[in-house]
DNA sequence: GAAACCAATTTTGCCGACAATTTAGTTTAA
DNA sequence: TTAAACTAAATTGTCGGCAAAATTGGTTTC
């Protein structure tokens, strides 16, 4: 017999986050902490850590006495979100272009290729993380952990709300558009780069349907299986 | 006899935190599980919630297995937190500027209000909530809940920082540069909020004193009395 | 004399169980 | 019929105790 390790937080805060990214854990659904303890086999103690962490990415929200419940972010709420994610990125773009190694540039490329390979395969689960994970290696490179601090908090919460307003059934974040800004990047092009971000996120936005959606699903262990 | 009710976890936080910022607790101390629930006289998992709180602030770092223990920012970390808080104001501000009420401004005057009463009476303690309390303010007539929260941090960090690298006796936030921001955007003049908010930031950050420190105060009883 | 090792103590990590609160269902009264 | 009130079930909040890991102090060895 195997000794059975159990799952760490973390695994837990990932793999409820992917589950909310891949729309199969819904908005306002509760998570209640014996059963997620049940579906990880974990203690509740556990389960409590990983519902703190992810209310601090701005995942789910837990109301005192009542549980935990995954967010359901308004539409003002994302417009805000893409208003400070639009000021985030110039800043992280401006710094790198300021100081830009040839060890970054082919972290960058090696990343975008990464993504093509995910894109081609249809590898949504890939996909999600490596989209976001470029925009973060941006914020890594630019040598500010608070900005890099930020861009974990708003990558979470941008893949919320893609996850509830997206009406196209692609992922939109694709790899052209990020080889593109690294292009202009490693070409010292700053104003390009800043030009190019500002339309990547517009194209972002705009492919989100801006109506309320209220829909429930109660499915949560299949949803984790 | 009276019922005594327990501390609460927000209470423990604000505790640490104030006795951070008027420098009781070093950076470096490590905060033990064990004596902050006698000090507090509460569970240890209450004192465990409350510091991946301060965690989550920024002043506290937590290594698995090893403990608790208060922040040492560099001076590195010391420039970034400013440069964030640059670009952040810089955002609070225009924002505010775009659509001001009435209530708005007259929320900040007397805000300012009590920011002079605690810097006449020398309450050193109210001294250093108002004058964070005030960015916080305007960040939270921003109207950007995003915004808000980043500020929070940003406030959090500042605070140890000034704590660490403050060579004045003086708390340098005073309200004379605040009231004149206030006017600033009452009068509706954008162009000079925003001069004066970064004028305020350079003065803040020109007060600090950044060379290394290393000192440890192993008197936490007495520091949290 | 210094480095390495080992045991005893301290401290953190974790889990199960109990208490308090909320929720859902049923009864009762207007 | 509706709404308030009461009861039972479910869920969250909290605590004490135990196991694992790290620190400390002393001892041995080179």
């Amino acid at each position: 017999m195997t000794e059975q390790a159990s799952v760490s937080t973390q695994q837990i805060v990932e793999k409820v986050w992917l589950s909310i990214a891949e729309r199969r854990l819904r908005p306002g659904v509760q998570l209640k902490e014996g059963h997620l303890a049940e579906i990880f086999d974990v203690s509740r103690a556990r389960i409590r850590q990983a519902l703190t962490a992810l209310e601090r990415e701005g995942l789910v929200t837990i109301i005192p006495n009542r549980g935990a419940y995954v967010c359901q972010p308004s539409v003002d709420e994302a417009r805000d979100v893409f208003f400070v994610r639009r000021s985030v990125e110039r800043c992280v773009v401006e710094r790198i272009c300021k100081s830009t190694s040839k060890a970054d540039v082919s972290r960058l490329r090696s990343h975008v290729a990464r993504e093509r390979v995910a894109n081609a395969n249809d590898a949504t689960t890939d996909i999600i993380k490596l989209s976001g994970g470029f925009h973060l290696l941006l914020a890594e490179l630019s040598g500010s952990d608070f900005l890099f601090g930020m861009m974990r908090d708003l990558i979470s919460r941008t893949s919320l709300i893609t996850a509830v307003y997206r009406n196209t059934a692609r992922f939109n974040c694709g790899p052209d558009e990020h080889d593109e800004i690294v292009e202009a990047i490693s070409a010292g092009d700053g104003e390009k780069a800043l030009r190019l971000m500002q339309h990547h996120l517009d194209h972002v936005e705009a492919e989100l349907d801006l109506r309320e959606v209220r829909d429930m699903s109660h499915d949560l262990k299949a949803a984790l299986a």
